[in-house]
DNA sequence: GAAATTACTGAGGTTACCTCAACATGAGGG
DNA sequence: CCCTCATGTTGAGGTAACCTCAGTAATTTC
């Protein structure tokens, strides 16, 4: 009875039913980060900056997975809004630093606060317990 | 101990991993489309029309959540592969049915056995336990 | 000194959408 | 019957967020 089958119609609803809590987690968030103006992508990339202090654009692209040519491009997007600033890399002189100015920072954290809300409001209709299991759960699929 | 707090760090990093998930998810589903060379809005277009039949342009679009002048398109490239047919509406005659051809009866069946078994491996990781109890708490939080 | 690295730029392309305006046909109501 | 509305389609033009390719410049590394 609990043998360990490949149900697989309940996989497919599973699958599906995944997508839609997906489709809505995203279209808040997306919602909530309307007052910035800012792209996901430009949010992603702030993200990446304060989590990882000043970095190479080249880095950053990696850790956006995106290329090189078009990092340059959300770099300076951030940059035309003061969000994000150039300096030389003192170790390297071919090299650039991106780093947050005082402005995105503030940004950021503003960001970072506005996501924990839509979070707390999305998942906080789940008791403590299913929350605690749908981490523990999603943790072993996230590979 | 159970006390329904905002637990708002771990709701931040339960929407983390459950985008690490889904894009983990979102990967495996665009390699396991990819035998058929087919768009991802396309193949959402033939799961609607296999379980619809045949609709209106308009109503595809809906369901879709596209605008109508983008389904004809999405229409358009379908109807060139072969895989769907536009036909009169016999109830009303400005309007167009588009159905599903044999080939493409054929290409959205086999795209969904596909997907039930990228979904059972990508699932089938869970124990049946598991399974259920993310079902039950994603169906919650489905809306 | 030659080759590789780092960043930037310009040109052009792609995908999957969008709006707006127009047109043809046909439906439904008075 | 006429008028208005609905339906599908098309064309033009636009957008976001990417991509590749080719070339420049500065600098580091071998």
């Amino acid at each position: 009875m609990t043998e360990h089958t490949s149900t697989s119609a309940d996989d497919e609803s599973l699958a599906e039913t995944f997508w839609a809590v997906a489709s809505r987690l995203r279209r808040q968030t997306r919602e909530s980060l309307a007052p910035w103006d800012i792209t996901p992508s430009q949010s992603r990339a702030l993200g990446v900056l304060a989590r990882h202090g000043e970095v190479r654009p080249g880095t950053l692209a990696e850790h956006l997975r995106i290329a090189p040519r078009s990092a340059t491009e959300v770099v300076d997007d951030l940059q035309t809004r003061g969000l994000v600033e150039r300096r030389p890399d003192p170790a390297d002189r071919r090299a650039t630093l991106v780093a947050l100015t005082e402005e995105g920072s503030r940004v950021s954290t503003a960001i970072r606060a506005a996501r924990r809300a839509e979070a707390d409001r999305f998942f906080g209709h789940l008791s403590d317990a299913d929350r605690a299991e749908l981490v523990r759960i999603l943790r072993t699929l996230r590979g």
